[in-house]
DNA sequence: ACCTGAACACCGTTCAAGT
DNA sequence: ACCTGAACACCGTTCAAGT
């Protein structure tokens, strides 16, 4: 009762459907005080912080203090720091363009993979972030309808078109979650293909073949290269699988099936 | 100095090959006390935390206390929390098993994304696993191997398969992650779908068209199905690369290319 | 030489006491 | 009715003081 921030939602799972939901409500609901705090000004802040000092910066006391309040006020707003959390991948999210360039689906999909890795990559976001606590915020869900539309107009059942809209989600969400993470790159990557030739010399001699083969691209293959390469893998399968369930597949521009 | 729990490795980043190899040498040089504590023991004691009760519960002081002694003395043994996960991280991954099936490599790459999903997701583990603070230890180093022998038998030259392992990984890992962490879904799936139906209302009517459509399936689709389905665009998408590049393709049987 | 109790500098979150 | 200082129950990490 006393937890919740926002009205009657109890103890909604941030980040699920329900909570999105009950958040829109409750938003709406609510009349903007004077010159005081407010969920938005608090995402806004917490996104500064973010970008300013880092992940790790970004703590309740940290925004509160930006805000020149104290962490307790922030409890008015957000009933705990992993709602502020899903608000900040929510919003980040909104930042993604969503454009059709008219030259059929590949280079939509292609387009959209590219734009959504570069806004993920472009500040710095807590582990969860790109996981789905975001999944049904409404700048998410507009990312995810862009997807779908897209699938369905290159000829996807329905369904087709979800699990394959789930498929690209899952791989820029994973591609962008590791590259943030990467550990070990100088600035050239350098130190990377260092401690690696290091790293090998130590492993059992009679395993590990392929990886003395084909190891040293794998370490230094820059990642705007490989990412390029696993939307190229994923835009054949799609299309590979078009052509297989015998469904219209797109020939050059997109044309618009009577879906 | 007095950080390096085992040797010179001063302030390496946990993670990196460096630090791994370091690792590696440190441990070799090390002689097995008494029946005091060892980095294995408490990588056991974490991973049993981690099962028993989850990410939450897997603090330093927790471990500590499972193996009866104060968090200050796990500090001989990891120089922090983060390479702690990092142990984690690769120790998870061992357990992963690297078998050929004699069918090809399509059948042995589905087996080996169907496997590593399988044990991402057989326990909790913190957010920053998955990623690649394991990048470089010795287990992920042996599934790192098997992927691209498998890729470099298909008939990839060295670099399409180092790009492919990679995009392999980016998205079985994306996919477990983005699964761990779902949330909101109920014993079926069906609070999930509850929520979104109030959710969609929610939403301008004018937008959102195509969320409409296969908003339902999108949401409810069962994991395993949607995995299914992205693994098999994603083989599909390899093997259409590889005809494209008039590389030797795979017909019935693996035949072994003479690399 | 090794170990660790106790402390330090933080967290997220709560709530009684203020206005 | 709203706000928030101060406290609670934790963290990871360090180090002086013990053995």
């Amino acid at each position: 009762m006393t937890r919740a921030a926002l009205s009657g939602n109890e103890s909604l799972e941030p980040g699920s459907s329900q909570w999105w939901a009950e958040r829109a409500a409750a938003e709406n609901r609510r009349r903007p005080r004077d010159g005081g705090l407010s969920t938005s000004r608090i995402i806004t802040a917490a996104v500064e912080l973010l970008r300013e000092e880092g992940v790790e910066a970004l703590t309740v006391r940290g925004v509160a203090e930006r805000l020149h309040t104290s962490s307790a006020s922030l409890y008015r707003h957000i009933a705990s720091r992993d709602e502020l959390i899903a608000l900040i991948a929510d919003h980040v999210m909104g930042e993604i363009r969503l454009v059709r360039t008219d030259r059929g689906w590949r280079a939509d999909a292609e387009a959209l993979m590219h734009e959504m890795r570069r806004v993920m990559l472009s500040q710095p976001l807590p582990p969860s972030v790109g996981r789905n606590t975001a999944g049904y915020g409404p700048n998410t869900l507009r990312l995810v309808d862009a997807a779908l539309e897209l699938f369905l107009e290159a000829g996807n059942t329905p369904e087709q078109a979800a699990f394959t809209t789930t498929t690209m989600i899952q791989f820029v969400a994973g591609a962008a979650d590791i590259q943030r993470s990467a550990v070990g790159r100088g600035p050239h990557g350098a130190t990377r293909s260092d401690g690696f030739a290091r790293l090998l010399d130590g492993l059992p001699a009679d395993r590990y073949a392929a990886l003395r083969t084909a190891g040293a691209v794998y370490v230094a293959a820059p990642a705007d290269e490989v990412f390029a390469h696993g939307v190229a893998i994923f835009l054949e399968g799609v299309a590979g699988r078009l052509r297989a369930s015998g469904l219209a597949d797109e020939p050059e521009r997109g044309i618009r099936p009577s879906t």
